[in-house]
DNA sequence: TCGCACACTTGACCTATGTTAAGAAATGAA
DNA sequence: TTCATTTCTTAACATAGGTCAAGTGTGCGA
């Protein structure tokens, strides 16, 4: 493990809340498990409780779920340097309707439901990151709804190619289909269109 | 004003977080400023800087965009005991692309940013609140979206009336067929077919 | 290096919802 | 009480995207 501060969690708490101390981000580092992860492994399947929240250092992840007709529907793809995690059933610490599987070998930080909640006392500073990191996720998840709502699917596609365009290099089509709401049919035809 | 422990916003801080001190309740009191408006009056519109949260005592309110052809689209709808704001200009402190606008006469409790800020710091509590409560909009937010992307027209509204069905009896129905996402002749021969 | 999943494409047809346009019903101000 | 405005409904037609079914590649495990 690098020095603390040249830490990417670190870095990335370090750009949205400023003032943390080295003690902090001692208490911080040995509260989150490193953990590798194979391609195609599932963290989470539905009917269990979520029991962690995962940073990802490195690798590619995506969260579902099966409807009554069998069909996968993604509501969420990470990548490097992004957080992950059933947040529905990790705070209510209730059985999940979700999957989460690695798309990737990944590299993970993780941290428990229990271990979370003492480190908010702890460290209020870390209540601080998480306040603004749900701050940002529920405005960008309003901002996807609207999308959904009021664009085309060849708008959404071409916004996510804009901002999220290295996904494409990593994640199958089909996948991205469903995250765009959409069937890898029309995705295919937006596609051939340019 | 009620003393203190009464007080609706105080209430509902404590139903999420526990042991705030008599001192923190007074704080917290002292930094919301009470305000009563009309019906029909714009609290914010488009390129103003979001500069309040706004907790809603009694009342409605909606927020929306007009978009390029001059079409309404609503993405908030909020009675009483709730909150309300345009988060994305509240927090980046940027002008906003959205209206928020009553539709009752409202009596409602704001806070400033720079004030939250402040207060954030007084009261490490209350920034807890705040984190539990960005958590459960973002957790709603993607569950509205999932809706919106794989569930029918039809569906959705009848878990709407299921879930705020009170939002029926004080709001006209285009406002709810927006915030559906859906025209109000779609609404209207939903509700035909009961 | 073979073969078989998996990933992706294509085409014909279908359906939910949008669009346009008109009118009926409800509400509220004078 | 009346008129104007807002809200809601209805109908005919249009269309984006879904469904079903049959392909064509293509990469990886044996």
């Amino acid at each position: 493990m690098t020095a603390p501060t040249d830490h990417k969690l670190i870095y990335y708490i370090k750009k949205w809340v400023k003032n943390i101390s080295e003690d902090d981000e001692k208490l911080i580092l040995s509260a989150f498990e490193p953990i590798t992860v194979k391609k195609k492994k599932d963290l989470l399947e539905p009917d269990e409780t979520c029991k962690y929240i995962y940073f990802v250092i490195k690798g590619c992840l995506r969260s579902y779920y099966v409807d009554a007709k069998g069909i996968e529907h993604i509501y969420q793809i990470r990548l490097d340097n992004s957080w992950i995690s059933d947040l529905e059933s990790f705070f209510s610490q209730r059985p999940s309707k979700y999957y989460l599987e690695t798309l990737e070998d990944s590299q993970l930080l993780r941290v428990s439901y229990e271990r979370l909640e003492q480190l908010y006392d702890e460290v209020p500073k870390l209540e601080r990151y998480f306040r603004i990191l749900f701050q940002k996720a529920y405005i960008n998840a309003l901002e996807r709804l609207n999308a959904t709502m009021w664009e085309s699917a060849v708008d959404r596609y071409n916004d996510m190619l804009k901002e999220h365009g290295d996904i494409f290099q990593r994640v199958p089509l089909v996948y991205i289909a469903s995250y765009l709401g959409i069937t890898p049919e029309s995705l295919s035809r937006i596609r051939k269109k340019h």
